[in-house]
DNA sequence: AAGTAGATGTTCT
DNA sequence: GAACATCTACTTA
């Protein structure tokens, strides 16, 4: 009994309702990824968002069809790795930040210069580079090569939990980080 | 275990 | 200039 990939209508739901639905499916790109554990949601009317003061060049797939993939690079280094949802146009989105490796461990231990599978993708800069994420994959559906995205096994949903985002300075009070519970795998803890 | 400095592209003041 | 959806290396304990 095999999951069933996403597609765009999977992503049209609000931000939080995606970001929970995403823990547990499994991610991968290029045959490389794992196990989503760790993911922020993130709104046009939420004040900590990219989107919230409206398109720019940078942040323009999140105003893109939902189901797309919103590259970013942080603090001038890391590649970061959204999906856009709700509606084109809207600006909402998923962060993901963390996955439990699965598929491709030798390549991501290359690309990340480490063994210990536990750091291999605990975070969103760390997920892009042990993916190869880069601005080639800007905007690029998820249903679709390089991406594979399959759903999470049913009856998970009791087992995520949620807390405020990590490493923002607004909207603090938004419990919009969702997480699989007692994961090894996770940025940090609950 | 906990704290700090330094890396730096894009956006905002 | 400053802030920023971060990470690493290095210090101090």
């Amino acid at each position: 009994m095999h999951r069933h990939a996403l597609t765009a209508r999977d992503f049209a739901a609000d931000a939080p309702q995606v970001a929970r639905t995403l823990i547990g499916a499994t991610l991968l790109v290029d045959g490389v990824g794992g196990i989503i554990v760790e993911t922020e949601a993130y709104d046009r009317a939420d004040a900590a968002s990219h989107t919230h003061r409206g398109p720019t060049p940078r942040n323009a797939a999140m105003f893109g069809p939902p189901g797309h993939a919103y590259v970013y690079r942080s603090y001038g280094i890391h590649w970061c790795l959204n999906l856009v949802c709700r509606e084109a146009g809207h600006g909402a989105g998923v962060l993901i930040r963390a996955l439990q490796p699965t598929h491709g461990l030798d390549t991501m231990r290359r690309r990340r210069g480490l063994q210990d599978e536990r750091l291999l993708c605990a975070g969103p800069g760390r997920v892009g580079q042990a993916l190869g994420i880069t601005l080639a994959h800007y905007g690029l559906a998820v249903d679709a090569p390089p991406f594979e995205l399959r759903a999470a096994p049913h009856g998970l949903a009791d087992q995520v939990v949620c807390g405020p985002r990590i490493g923002i300075s607004r909207a603090l009070e938004l419990p919009w980080r969702f997480g699989l519970a007692g994961s090894r795998y996770l940025s940090r803890r609950f």
